[in-house]
DNA sequence: TCGACTATGAGAATGATTATCAGTGAGGAG
DNA sequence: CTCCTCACTGATAATCATTCTCATAGTCGA
């Protein structure tokens, strides 16, 4: 796999947007890259506590910036927890993500063609520059076969 | 316009998922369909302060029994004021939500074509009833206006 | 290499949300 | 219609994710 070349490219963007590259930034996106699913803040810290100490102000920091520059995402679509940010990884181009609502599990989800229906958007309401926030919800085969298992 | 109409609709959905109707639950309804835009559990509390003083403990608690009940949707596209929930009213069926980036102005976007969509995702993915969380972002005309104007 | 400007992080502060629990009220059974 | 049961309410206190502060350390362009 290619472990280090999103790596790179997630600091390149880093620098895109004038944000500077750091020891911590680089742990905290690599522990985001590793985490099994949408991750908190706190989450991270922990994660990262045993290597090297690195302070939650600076795992919340950076997580903004990497939102900002498009290297993480913010899922929303956590129905629990709901007042606690959770963030996942994204590499490459657009996509969008697909979570269990059980388990948590995390799916990429490319090709939405939904550009087109931000213009239709656009058109229809006069708004500018739209565009969209979307998250997919289901139930694992995982999750779904121990629901059915335990069905009475 | 129906203004009776939504809230009794309201109601019954509140009722459908074993929820009780009391009058402090309508009035925070009405409050979420009457308010100009995306609005938290505190502001609702102010604002229903002149004619009757309901705890926010009930504004909380109603808040999450009308989003369950899909009579209110918690957005999530606000990329200000990261940590605080905030709530728009949903009447009627299926739609989504454009709100502007600079004056949080809400728009309803009806007939999204994705039901297609959840259903390739599932053939994609395995996953088992899949849904979508989507919201849409952009600038609206008056903002747009101003920030043109200011442009150096 | 050097300096200006940004990043870090321990601790305290903030503030939205949630827990508690006694009192109140909604709504179904009779 | 009345009564009883169980869910709802809300003042208060507690929780806890997130942000502020500011002195120190590090980054990166020149
Ligand atoms: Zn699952
Ligand atoms: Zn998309
Ligand atoms: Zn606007
Ligand atoms: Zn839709």
């Amino acid at each position: 796999m290619d472990d280090r070349r999103d790596m790179a490219l997630a600091m390149d963007r880093l620098l895109a947007h004038g944000h500077a590259v750091t020891p911590q930034r680089r742990l905290v996106a690599q522990a985001l890259r590793d985490a099994a699913g949408p991750i908190s803040a706190q989450e991270l810290s922990a994660a990262l506590e045993p290597g090297r100490g690195i302070g939650q102000m600076t795992v919340y920091r950076t997580l903004a910036l990497l939102a900002d520059a498009g290297v993480a995402y913010q899922i929303a679509a956590t129905d629990a927890d709901r007042h606690l940010a959770r963030y996942v990884f994204c590499s490459g181009s657009h996509h969008h993500h697909l979570v269990c609502q059980t388990c948590h599990a995390v799916l990429e989800v490319g090709g939405c063609g939904m550009e087109s229906v931000d213009r239709d958007v656009e058109q229809r309401t006069g708004f500018a520059g739209v565009g969209h926030h979307l998250d997919f919800v289901g139930t694992c085969p995982a999750c779904a076969a121990v629901a059915s298992g335990e069905g009475h």
